[in-house]
DNA sequence: CGCTCATATGAATATATTATCATATGTTAT
DNA sequence: ATAACATATGATAATATATTCATATGAGCG
């Protein structure tokens, strides 16, 4: 995460947007619009982990936790891997970080 | 908008999350994924707008406008001010924007 | 192959959410 | 005070969403 975000990059990125740009984006959000979601990724911030491990940690059934994880991977927010009988889940880039934290400093104020 | 967000900052963001802190980040991003709500912030990008500029812009009825307003407001995304009959809302902060900006990235790739 | 463990998937139910309609509230001007 | 305009609100109906349960798929092992 070499990259720094001033406001001249952010008004760059918020201009010029199509009407399915906005849709595109409202639906990125809504994955991120879920506790059970949120949790995932924040287990994934401590790195790649199975299912079972995350069920484990969010104290959550498996089929609830495998159908949160496809939709995260659907938006590409997190990517898989298999390793024998298990799949590993993993944060698909820093952009997911930087929103959660953004997000994370509106809620404390 | 002076504030650089690094990786050193992110990453202290993202630690010591309390559960009542994670269902907030998750009612927040909720807010944000909706295509009525994101169109009406990137509608006050351009300013300070009342409800039947927005309306217009949108292309929607003013109902539908208004109870959308109040959950931004809530959601202290955006603020407001009478100015005789009408109601002007602009956005709140920054953290809007930027918020925002990273998802359209995330989008775009 | 048959068994077990790990994960994915489909259907069903319960809950949440959105837009609309009807109406209420608030502001200004006459 | 009443009319006209701007916005807010409550109830409803339509739609979307999350979790659960049951079961299917896939991998490793004896």
């Amino acid at each position: 995460m070499a990259e720094e975000y001033d406001e001249k990059k952010i008004d760059h990125l918020i201009q010029n947007v199509s009407e399915d740009e906005l849709s595109d984006l409202a639906e990125l959000f809504k994955v991120f619009g879920d506790s059970t979601r949120i949790k995932i990724l924040y287990d994934l911030f401590q790195g790649e982990k199975n299912v079972t491990e995350i069920c484990d940690d969010l104290e959550m059934n498996q089929s609830a936790i495998s159908h949160q994880l496809k939709i995260l991977k659907t938006s590409k927010l997190i990517k898989s891997r298999r390793d024998g009988k298990a799949m590993y889940y993993s944060l698909a880039d820093d952009h997911v970080k930087v929103i959660i934290a953004m997000g994370k400093e509106h809620v404390e104020e």
